[in-house]
RNA sequence: GCGGUCGUGGCGAAGUGGUUAACGCACCGGAUUGUGGUUCCGGCAUUCGUGGGUUCGAUUCCCACCGGUCGCCCCA
């Protein structure tokens, strides 16, 4: 019997996992730039985390979770999102009581959700995320916007789209959904099952149900920025200012509605515009949480955040054709020759080694050409031969590998020797 | 969860109800007993996703399952 790699998780093999550390790497400086630092938290957690956090009406919740009873009888879900976690963590640890405020927190890990998978929706997928908790200043939203941004583009991205909106506060919120029921109550029997649920549950998210986008009553459907109160049009319009000045395109969407319940306020996607990128646009979303830090049984603070999905990151880089700066080679290669040759070669690589070059020698008896042809396929700068006759003469002969040109060099001067060399070079 | 489509060596890819499963790339060895390339020669699938069924016989036909892929729902 053949055991594969569940359905929706994927082996990352070498090839793949530089191009995963080099946007890790660049996520990562990119957080230290913008002054967020790096929060842990657990992969499973307990599945009413994720009922009060997410929300019970959410997709998430009804259908998507890795829920499992563990040997203690506990309910458990293996974390769908990142947010939850960070807000549980927050309030456990009682982080709004430290010094340093507002708390700027990033993480990255893997996140788990029970759907059919299709290129760009895993069932284990890898999320980078950023939180920032106890500031209500809309120079924050636009920061984390920004934050997101700036690592499409400096990675080199450019078909990006940037969707904002509000869906501002409670009572904006309230009347807002008044007015949608009031709307589509008459055309009820006309929409689709879904949106006939969500008449009651959440009427918001009819305004972005693909089935019944041509419905005549969407056209004319109340807009939340038309039930806006005074505050959140101008924490709005503050946000947007902000983008303005920092020179960030966007555009507004009244129709965009996050998926997760948590939010209010500034709500946002990033997409792409990509040739071929496929059915799957969106590159990462976020929002305000101004209530879910209360929700989960810490003191009033605000808070926003924004996840994204590393491997639609890395399909957007595929699609856009955006080479990055990856090299895979070695600055060193052994070839050797005959039994005693082949042993001074093994303790001459980790003499090399522990000076701090990156070298590699032959293990599997291969003969004197086919050594010279893996040094060239690892694209190494120099092989160092070693024969019975330089054996007896104590030296070596170090060829490189770009000009053809050899030297003989004394055993004992390798290490300082290709050292001084490659340091010639960085 | 629903619908379409696909599943042959490491990769790409032909093929047929019958008995030797093409070809290309890659890889390994030799020509060239110690220097990367080229060329030439040779090697490389008891087996066609898995399990059943039909048949004298199945990689080929049927069914189920598994997996990929595309679309829908929804999202990252």
């Amino acid at each position: 019997m053949n055991i594969k790699a569940p359905r929706g998780t994927q082996d990352l093999l070498p090839e793949t996992t530089e191009r995963w550390q080099h946007v890790e790497e660049k996520f990562i400086e990119l957080c230290r730039r913008f002054n967020y630092q790096e929060i842990r938290t657990p992969i499973f957690e307990h599945t009413e985390l994720f009922q009060r956090g997410v929300g019970d009406s959410t997709d998430i919740v009804q259908k998507e979770m890795y829920t499992f009873t563990d040997r203690g009888d506990r309910s458990i879900t293996l974390r769908p999102e990142g947010t939850a976690s960070v807000v549980r963590a927050f309030v456990e640890h009682k982080l709004y009581g430290i010094p340093k405020q507002p708390t700027k927190l990033y993480y990255s890990g893997p996140m788990f959700r029970y759907e059919r998978p299709q290129q760009g929706r895993m069932r284990q997928f890898v999320q980078f995320g950023v939180e920032a908790l106890g500031s209500e200043d809309p120079a924050i939203d636009a920061e984390v916007i920004s934050l997101a941004m700036s690592l499409y583009q400096e990675l080199g991205l450019k078909s990006l789209k940037l969707v904002i909106n509000s869906l501002g506060d409670s009572s904006s919120r309230e009347s807002h959904r008044a007015a949608l029921v009031n709307h589509f109550q008459p055309y009820k029997e006309e929409l689709c099952n879904d949106c006939q649920l969500r008449l009651q549950q959440n009427p918001l998210r009819i305004l972005d149900c693909k089935k019944d986008r041509n419905h005549p009553a969407m056209e004319t459907a109340p807009s939340i920025l038309d039930h806006l109160n005074e505050q959140s049009a101008t924490y709005f319009s503050n946000v947007q200012n902000h983008l303005d000045r920092m020179g960030i395109d966007y555009v507004v969407d009244k129709n965009l509605v996050r998926g997760l319940d948590y939010y209010n306020h500034t709500a946002f996607e990033i997409m792409s515009d990509a040739e071929g990128f496929g059915s799957i646009t969106t590159l990462s979303g976020g929002g305000r949480y101004n209530g879910l830090v209360e929700d989960l049984g810490g003191p009033q603070t605000p808070g926003i955040g924004f996840a994204l999905s590393v491997e639609r990151l890395l399909m957007a880089i595929e699609a856009e054709g955006v080479q990055l700066p990856i090299e895979s080679n070695v600055d060193c290669y052994f070839v050797s020759l005959g039994q005693r040759a082949s042993d001074e070669a093994v303790r001459l690589t980790y003499e090399l080694r522990k000076a701090g070059v990156q070298v590699d020698k032959d293990y599997q008896d291969k003969k004197f050409k086919a050594q010279f042809k893996a040094a060239d396929r690892l694209n190494s700068k120099y092989v160092v031969v070693l024969g019975e006759d330089e054996l007896a003469n104590n030296i070596v002969n170090i060829k490189e590998m770009e000009t053809g040109e050899q030297v003989e060099v004394a055993i004992n001067e390798l290490v300082p020797y290709l050292q001084k060399k490659l340091q010639g070079e960085k």
